[in-house]
DNA sequence: CTTGTTATTGAAAACCATTTTCATGTGCAA
DNA sequence: TTGCACATGAAAATGGTTTTCAATAACAAG
């Protein structure tokens, strides 16, 4: 009895707790419970700059807290993606994939540049100002022309990375 | 006999047929055969600015060519996407949705709003200049800077149309 | 117009990521 | 500590898409 308590705790001292404690404020703020699957969850999604499918999580999960089902998985990231904590991506390969939405400074967000030959997909950052200056504008343009309250937007390149042009 | 080369004839007999020739030499150039079947799904593609479904497609092509099979209009979309004649979209429904891909003259490039409320979704085509001029230089500082052959961009935007914000 | 070769087809079954069901477990406000 | 609404896991269901396979039709050659 004492045993497993002391493994929730241990499992719950992470970095994640420390340098992403405001996820679970947004989390308890929306009315949710915090469980110890949605904390792995995002715990998982704060250590990486990969695209995991839902699977993927849930292996992960699955090695510090092997408790988990893969239907909470499931469950939490469409929880999350619905009150903006997660970005869910489809690149075309038949399973939807997630990454952690950017944190409270809002300075992660990045686009995607998708090799159609491997998959390989590059987290891309370096915006030009001019770029963000645009898509600003664009946004604004948008938004008075069709009447939308636009609120995010998608923005991927796609082509042959250099291995797959060899061949 | 003679009654089912005529109705062949006549349903080949369509806008369609004459104002989108190219689309068949393009697909006979690449070894495939034009059939029936695939001439019916261009044809219903090129009839509509909507975004469709492989069972929307089905159903109408259904109307004039009762024949087909649906695996026939998911393979035939499959074909044509893959020889660049059309692009498969995912607007988060659970379901691929299909247009057809610019002509020669490469003037019908389009991107999307898409509606988070009620799932319409707007072709935009109405560029700023410097839109389009941002966009060419974007793509050759990303060949250049992570060694992509860059062949195509999806660019969509999301929110909420007047409708959905009402409520 | 035939014919022969093969790509193509439709129906049915398989596939597989995701969702639903439902009985059990647990976070947390009081 | 307690109660209960919310959350969970296992199993079954769902549903869009793909695979299988025997039958068919496109089309190049004659
Ligand atoms: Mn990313
Ligand atoms: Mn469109
Ligand atoms: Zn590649
Ligand atoms: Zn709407």
């Amino acid at each position: 009895m004492k045993m497993v308590f002391n493994n929730k705790r241990s499992f719950m001292k992470s970095e994640f707790e420390q340098g992403h404690h405001w996820c679970r404020h947004r989390v308890k703020g929306c009315g949710f419970r915090m469980t110890i699957g949605r904390e792995a969850v995002l715990d998982v999604l704060s250590r990486t700059e990969d695209h995991l499918s839902a699977e993927d999580i849930y292996m992960l999960v699955h090695e510090t807290y092997p408790a988990i089902g893969l239907t909470s998985v499931y469950r939490t990231l469409d929880m999350l993606v619905n009150i903006g904590l997660v970005y869910k991506f489809d690149f075309g390969d038949g399973r939807a994939r997630f990454e952690l939405a950017e944190g409270p400074k809002g300075k992660d967000h990045h686009h995607h540049l998708v090799c159609t030959g491997c998959g390989r997909i590059v987290n891309y950052r370096d915006f030009i100002d001019e770029e963000v200056a645009l898509l600003k504008k664009t946004e604004e343009g948008l938004s008075k022309k069709y009447n939308f309250a636009i609120t995010n937007h998608l923005i991927q390149f796609y082509g042959l990375c250099e291995g797959c042009r060899k061949k």
